[in-house]
DNA sequence: CCTGAATTAGACTGGACCGTCCAGTTTGAT
DNA sequence: ATCAAACTGGACGGTCCAGTCTAATTCAGG
């Protein structure tokens, strides 16, 4: 019992994780063998049971790191001075972003693995939605309060702001990912430019010359 | 060979797919067997099998059945004919019928399932995309044209006018009851409110005092 | 080199499940 | 009454698979 011994196991353990990754991610829970998990991991069936209780058990912990790294990304990449940038430039950057972390393939097929799954494991969906489009959506919104306190934004209620910005910008090629599978995510630039028409948009209805009620 | 048998035939077929559809939607693909389809449906497993060839083709034809018959109900509920009426009205009419046709139990379900299923069936993705969001676009974007034509809208594409409409306005609700299952499906009164505020903003940005680029 | 922990290969159990088969029964039209 | 089609109920073959067991092997540290 020492260092040699311990990353050893992480070695295992690790490659256990990443097998079951590539593995749940193309044929789902059901779909998956765990002889299939053991073969890609290049490791014996009993040693995924040695690290692992059960197939269920695997499963969650594949899809609980995934999402909190993709939650990690999304934090790490997005810097939060906003002060002296204008609006406009600094919602362009965060769409832009925005869209291009969620927006791959790894990410959309976890996406619908987890919804395929939501009535097995309820806590992932629910996992996947506060460490998902929650986080985008509070971060979004402490930078609203602000742009509002600076007069270049209105948005009395900075949360529903961001969630409607947030669904401006993701909710048409997030669909089209959801049902048309990976060929469904849109090209790099379609996507620039569906970001500058989302911030046109959100601007009209959040920027300083804000018409409407409420 | 005559109208008896035919109901006879009829009868069976239709409790078939009525219990299909159940079971299917409750445990998915995978996770459904045909005793149970065979049970649920007061039926012996031969019976189904001389209905259906196969398990697939069962699953194929329950989701097809339910992917056309909520097209049919989307296109039956909204009329048509929204000459005299102000923009404004028109559009929260239809934002409230949408919101309250499409987010129901069964519906996110079948959306769960396709999804979840989406890499063994790609077919019935594109089937649920081209059936659902792009049907209601499409008749938007009608809408939006006519309207633009009267200067109560400023929309030069109105496809994509319709796909920011849709989308502002199904983003959020439908995400939601995607990742936290039937229970985050919003109730009717914060969906009222949604619709309001989702019309208001489009106005902003699509209205005809309409301002900022392209 | 020795010891104990980690790992391996593969056989094995127990159960689930798709799809088929069969022998007998019900149904509805002629 | 008769007949063919539809249906029943249950058994069954073949396959797949989660998880366990065993005996042998590798590995790292003292």
């Amino acid at each position: 019992m020492s260092i040699g011994a311990v990353t050893r196991v992480r070695r295992s353990r690790q490659k256990i994780l990443a097998a079951a990754e590539r593995v749940f991610l193309k044929t789902g829970f059901l779909g998956t063998n765990m002889d299939a998990v053991a073969e890609t991991a290049g490791v014996s069936k009993q040693t995924v049971y040695a690290h692992f209780k059960s197939k269920e058990a695997l499963f969650v912990e594949v899809v609980m790191a995934m999402t909190g790294a993709a939650a990690r990304d999304l934090r790490e990449d997005v810097e939060e001075p906003f002060d002296d940038r204008p609006v406009r430039d600094f919602l362009i950057d965060v769409a832009t972003e925005q869209l291009s972390v969620v927006l791959t393939p790894p990410l959309m097929q976890l996406r619908r693995m987890v919804i395929g799954e939501v009535e097995r494991f309820p806590e992932l969906g629910r996992a996947l939605y506060e460490h998902g489009p929650q986080k985008s959506i509070k971060r979004l919104a402490r930078a609203f309060a602000h742009y509002t306190a600076l007069g270049q934004l209105q948005t009395p209620d900075p949360v529903a702001a961001a969630t409607h910005f947030n669904w401006i910008l993701m909710g048409a090629p997030t669909n089209a990912a959801m049902l048309l599978g990976d060929a469904g995510i849109p090209a790099k630039d379609r996507l620039a430019a569906h970001a500058v028409e989302c911030v046109r948009i959100f601007l009209c209805a959040f920027g300083p010359g804000r018409q409407g009620s409420v």
